[in-house]
RNA sequence: CGGGGCGUAGCGCAGCCUGGUAGCGCGCCUGCUUCGGGAGCAGGAGGUCGGAGGUUCAAAUCCUCUCGCCCCGACCA
């Protein structure tokens, strides 16, 4: 590519929108544009980049036996019926009426579709296992669209899912694809970890997450670093101990203005522990009275996954008022009537607690779980905090961030059993399909990869998916410079590498500048000074380091150090 | 959807409070001098001030409505 004929719109300044460097820097550097809120035009340096990953995921899942479909992003609202998903989805699922007024959706992720197919076409136990893949632009309404590429309302994704003939099988196809991801990642030259998760809408029994560790990023994992268990607090398990309580009698006492956790422990001089934070919920339009110790922070994931609910939402201020009786701070299980009680494990049969009164100005001191209130589920509700044990081996874990850039399921018979996948055994009878699923964002992993891998000037690409190898800067735009410069940049391009050449008439700063901002793995600057001894100069983006090397031998010692840096074994 | 903020030249911003000529830096075009880390000088192009209504002799500026964008929360690759 030569920058002379190329489409590269490089911005000093970053756009006031953006906000993680990610973004600014796919901005700046030319890769990206936005169209409207969530919606990016990939320019070319973009796309070459976005094509690298994509490369690796083939490789990498056709290694592992999956093979590449393309299914429609226009779907028909009737295959989402039959999995429910037309009314589960929500606002996200971007619905349309074709001329006919039939509905359709566009496909925010595909389980449907490649469902249906495989309910069509496998009929025996010799088509399993199977898996099957795509990489596709995917739409989903994002309530909140942000950070560029990193959460868009349409993007790129690979979604891949598996096909077994029992819960064996799955469980392999699940490994397999654990050890493709990770290869595809390390591929990609990041540094990431794979954590156990919640399953969220796509459903399921069991799921990890890939992320890449960046401060920058939206999640955060709890980790243990003395047995490597990681997990997404959302769904990492909290086992509390606390100290027992003197029980005692229930009794009302007047708290004037004491509405928060913080405000009541005080004017108890008790520990925030010995309070109840009771949170009033709307679970699939049922109210529901959350308990937790007060000292803690709820953890709505699980929460939902405790009541078995679709959708909750903490509820409004009307909503509080109007199921206590009082103003909001004073809820509390005593006396609740018509909403569910659920209870943080802690609380069973717990004693001596201080609950609020559902009256305004008052709570109850030495309530007590089973006697003065009964919660109907107890389960683990608290998000997991820094210091937490953890659950594998009881040291202490620490609380990291991370990016999602890939997420694996198992699925189980979720959709195979809405969409009749069945297939039949060598003794002629019938099984539904066990399925697994495997998303990886390509945009969001490109970004990720720009999170962990940059500096003040700009982008610094892991070479196997640096847009291109070699950045070809000539110092002066004369004959005798260009001729050189034209044959190291033939040579190159014969020798397999993916070689740019500034042939702008621009100052050497200037291209040192863009060089460095688009982040090409290495510069070779030719100039007078090197020319005069025959040399160019090559200049590692990452060290900063520069050597000089005879132009005779330049194409081999770039071929050289390239490929070392594209080699990966495991 | 709830809370906060912003829309003025391609990008970054000032001007608005206190109505009266639309301005700065970068980028872009021309010429000359330069040329090893975003050059200097001179000249130039580019704006229905997001849109619609209103108040006024007069609106970027005041009022109303509307559209778009960004940040914090629920969603997720």
């Amino acid at each position: 590519m030569r920058f002379s004929r190329g489409f590269l719109p490089t911005l000093k300044e970053a756009p006031a929108e953006a906000e993680v460097v990610s973004h600014k820097l796919m901005v700046r550097s030319g890769m990206i544009r936005r169209l409207a809120a969530g919606v990016y035009t990939l320019l070319p340096l973009g796309v070459r980049v976005q094509r690298k990953v994509e490369q690796i995921l083939r490789e990498e899942l056709n290694r592992a036996d999956a093979q590449e479909v393309f299914l429609p992003a226009l779907n028909p609202a009737e295959l989402w019926r039959k999995t429910g998903r037309w009314e589960v989805y929500g606002k996200e699922l971007i619905r349309l009426k074709d001329r006919h007024e039939r509905d359709f959706c566009l496909g925010p992720t595909h389980e449907e579709v490649i469902t249906d197919l495989v309910a069509r076409e496998v009929r025996s136990y010799r088509d399993l296992p199977l898996n099957l893949y795509q990489i596709q632009t995917k739409f989903r309404d994002e309530i909140r669209p942000r950070f560029g590429v990193m959460r868009g309302r349409e993007f790129t994704m690979k979604d891949g899912y598996s096909f077994d003939r029992d819960e064996a099988g799955a469980e392999q196809s699940y490994e397999e694809m654990v050890q493709a991801y990770t290869r595809i990642f390390q591929r990609c030259g990041l540094k990431f970890s794979a954590v156990e998760a919640d399953s969220g809408a796509i459903g399921g029994s069991f799921s990890h997450e890939f992320m890449v560790m960046a401060d920058t990023g939206e999640e955060a994992i709890t980790v243990c670093d003395s047995c490597g268990y990681a997990a997404n607090v959302e769904k990492s398990p909290v086992s509390l101990k606390l100290p027992e309580n003197e029980g005692g009698e229930l009794k009302k006492v007047h708290t004037p203005g004491a509405h928060s956790i913080e405000e009541v422990a005080e004017f108890f001089s008790l520990p925030p522990y010995r309070m109840v934070k009771t949170l009033l919920y709307i679970a699939d339009d049922e109210p529901v009275a959350a308990m937790i110790p007060g000292h803690r922070e709820l953890n709505e994931v699980k929460l939902k996954n405790a009541l078995d609910a679709v959708d909750i939402e903490l509820a409004d201020a009307e909503t509080v008022e109007k199921l206590t009786n009082s103003e909001v701070g004073f809820a509390g299980p005593v006396g609740l009537s018509d909403v569910r009680l659920v209870a943080d494990y802690t609380i069973e049969n717990s004693e001596g607690l201080i609950v609020g009164a559902n009256q305004t100005d008052y709570h109850y001191t030495g309530a007590r779980e089973g006697r003065d209130f009964t919660a109907g589920i107890f389960a683990d509700l608290t998000v997991a905090q820094e210091g937490d044990a953890c659950p594998k081996c009881e040291a202490r874990l620490s609380i990291r961030r991370g990016i999602e850039v890939g997420h694996v399921f198992k699925l189980g018979c979720k959709y195979s059993e809405s969409l009749d996948a069945t297939y039949q055994d060598e003794n002629g009878e019938t099984h539904t399909i066990v399925m697994g699923c495997y998303g990886i964002g390509v945009g969001r992993t490109v970004a990720a990869a720009i999170e962990q891998n940059h500096d003040e000037d700009g982008i610094i690409w892991p070479t196997p998916i640096a847009p291109y190898h070699v950045d070809i800067i000539p110092v002066r735009v004369d004959d005798e410079t260009m001729q050189v410069c034209d044959h190291i940049y033939d040579s190159l391009e014969t020798a397999g590498l993916d070689v740019a050449l500034d042939d702008r008439d621009e100052r050497p700063g200037v291209k040192f500048k863009d060089a460095d901002l688009i982040g090409f793995p290495y510069k070779a600057v030719i100039g007078p000074r090197g020319l005069k001894e025959g040399k160019i100069e090559i200049k590692s983006r990452r060290t900063g380091e520069t050597q000089l090397v005879a132009i005779s031998e330049s194409v081999t010692f770039l071929e050289n150090l390239v490929s070392e840096e594209m080699k990966f074994d495991s």
